[in-house]
DNA sequence: CTAACGTTTGACGATATTGCCAAATATAAA
DNA sequence: TTTATATTTGGCAATATCGTCAAACGTTAG
């Protein structure tokens, strides 16, 4: 593998490991339907303010959200709608994965 | 977040985790023209044998490879297709961080 | 049967991620 | 100005992931 090659792999890496943690989809896909605030998700989520914060922080870094502060509140929204057509792709893996283990069952 | 919400977007995180790493989403995107076996792999990232074999075995885990035996060698092929859309959503982030950069130094 | 090849597995240290707490910051309300 | 609210940041311990080595396994060749 050449170097500026793995370069790409690991900045594309480094976007999906954005996307590969529960709290994070979950907000991910919370954000289809419109902007949040940071308040929002941490009433929704059992988790701390700042863990929260720090989850949206690593999706905004990765260029997947983009955020805007109004008076108190800063709030975050999708910057790439495709994200969501991926999130499908990865339903129809654990859809696939499910009915095998279906099959193992019978 | 109720629990079997959360139960669902472990899952699903589980299988993004899968591609979230620079050989493994390098690998995925080989196999778009079809199966590899092991070896072919080893030779072309300069990675231990077990390394790659343990990070096939993880994106088989995940549902998103399926392997096969054939004499002294184990093939693997891509399960689900829309994986490989999925990467190209992922381009597109990236492409969009590296127009924002480009602005930033303007 | 024995040897070699291709692959997987287990163990282990190095490194990265996660989540909470406490402290810092910014804005608005009193 | 003081206070309360919304959010971010730094520190830190718990946990997970990564890559390598050595050993084990299954298959084929000799």
């Amino acid at each position: 593998m050449k170097k500026n090659l793995s370069q790409t792999y690991k900045q594309k890496a480094t976007i999906i490991k954005a996307l590969a943690h529960p709290t994070r989809l979950w907000m991910v896909e919370q954000l289809e339907t419109g902007e949040r605030c940071v308040c929002e998700f941490v009433g929704a989520v059992d988790a701390d303010f700042s863990t929260i914060s720090k989850h949206l922080s690593i999706l905004k870094q990765a260029g997947i959200l983009e955020d805007e502060k109004r008076g108190k509140q800063v709030f975050y929204r999708l910057k790439v709608p495709c994200v969501l057509k991926f999130i499908g792709c990865i339903e129809a893996v654990m859809k696939n994965n499910a009915e095998e283990q279906v099959q193992l069952v019978n």
